[in-house]
DNA sequence: ACGCTTCCCTGGAGGC
DNA sequence: TGCCTCCAGGGAAGCG
C-alpha cells in the first residue's frame, strides 16, 4: 500500500528519471485518475519539463517550468509511477504516461484506479485547500510537530493516525505498525495519554516512518519483530500471545492485546 | 468533532 | 479447472 514511505521511494524514482526531460506528451488511459481534463494536462505540459518532485504525506508534487504550475500525484491504494525506456511498452493498468523527447516515458500504473492527477497552482494552496496535516518526516515538523498534532484528538489513536488532516502520511498499516511499538492500544485516544506518553507515541510515529523510508519501503528488510509481517489474525506475538484483528477507524485493525493493554 | 457506512475498482484468496 | 463471493484499502461523501 501506497503509504508515506512508499510514496517516498516513488519521488526518489520520479527525481532519479523523471525530471528535466523534455514532454512530448501527455497520454490518458483512464480518464478517471484525471482531475484536470486530459486535454488541457496534454497542452500545458507539451514540450515543458518536470524541475523538481516534492512530497507532502501520500502526495507528490511535480514542478514545471511554468510558473505556479505543478503536477499533483496521489496514488491510491495500488498505484505506482513507472520509468520506461525508448521502445518500451507501458506495463498493463497503465493509466496515464508523460511521453519524453528521447521515446522514454513516466508512466503511471494503477490497477484498482483509486489514484488521482491534475494540475495545481502550488503545493502550498492544495496542502492547505486539503486542510492536510503536517508531514511527520518534514525537516519542520519533528517529534514536537507530531506530537503537537496529536495532542487532543478525542478519537481512537487508531482513526487519529490515519486521518490525513492530523497527520499526512500515515496508513492502514504503518498505523497499526506504530500503535504496537508504542504497545497502545487502537481505541485509545490522545486524551487520555500523559503528556510522557504522548511524547513517547510522536517519536514512535517519527522512528517507525523514519526506519521504513531509510529502508526504501520494502516489507523484506524491516525487522523481524515488526507487525507487518504477522498481519494475520490468530498469528502470535513475541510477548506469546495472539494478535487480534478488529475494525477501528473504518480499517481493518492488527493489534496484541497483551502489549496493548486498554486502559 | 467524531464515528459510521457506502462507494469507487480489480485481483487474489477461498469455498465448492 | 472454473465459477462465485468476499475482501483488501485511501479517500470522499453523506448521515447522525
Amino acid at each position: 500500500m501506497p503509504e508515506l514511505p512508499e510514496v517516498e521511494t516513488f519521488r526518489r524514482t520520479i527525481e532519479r528519471g523523471g525530471l528535466n526531460r523534455r514532454i512530448t506528451g501527455v497520454e490518458t488511459r483512464e480518464a478517471r485518475v484525471l482531475v484536470t481534463p486530459a486535454e488541457q494536462m496534454d497542452a500545458r505540459l507539451r514540450g515543458r519539463l518536470l524541475r523538481s518532485a516534492r512530497r507532502h504525506g501520500k502526495h507528490v508534487f511535480l514542478e514545471t517550468d511554468i510558473p505556479d504550475v505543478w503536477v499533483y500525484l496521489h496514488f491510491g491504494m495500488t498505484g505506482h509511477p513507472a520509468l520506461l525506456l525508448p521502445g518500451e511498452d507501458p506495463p498493463r493498468h497503465t493509466r496515464m504516461l508523460f511521453r519524453y523527447s528521447d521515446g522514454g516515458a513516466l508512466a503511471l500504473v494503477d490497477p484498482r484506479q483509486f489514484g488521482k492527477a491534475g494540475l495545481i497552482r502550488s503545493p502550498e494552496e492544495f496542502i492547505s485547500e486539503r486542510k492536510l496535516g503536517p508531514d511527520p518526516m518534514d525537516p519542520g515538523t519533528g517529534v514536537d510537530g507530531i506530537r503537537a498534532a496529536l495532542a487532543g484528538r478525542r478519537g481512537g489513536l487508531k482513526a487519529t493516525l490515519l486521518d490525513q488532516t492530523v497527520l499526512a502520511g500515515v496508513g492502514n498499516l504503518y498505523a497499526d505498525e506504530i500503535l504496537y511499538r508504542a504497545r497502545i492500544h487502537p481505541l485509545t485516544s490522545a486524551l487520555e495519554l500523559d503528556a510522557h506518553e504522548l511524547g513517547r507515541l510522536a517519536r514512535v510515529v517519527y522512528d517507525v516512518l523514519r526506519e521504513a523510508v531509510d529502508l526504501d519501503a520494502e516489507y523484506d528488510r524491516y525487522h523481524a519483530d515488526w507487525l507487518i509481517h504477522r498481519r494475520r489474525e490468530g498469528e502470535s506475538c513475541p510477548c506469546g500471545g495472539t494478535l487480534h484483528r478488529i475494525r477501528a477507524g473504518g480499517r481493518t485493525t492488527y493489534f496484541c492485546p497483551a502489549c496493548q493493554m486498554r486502559r
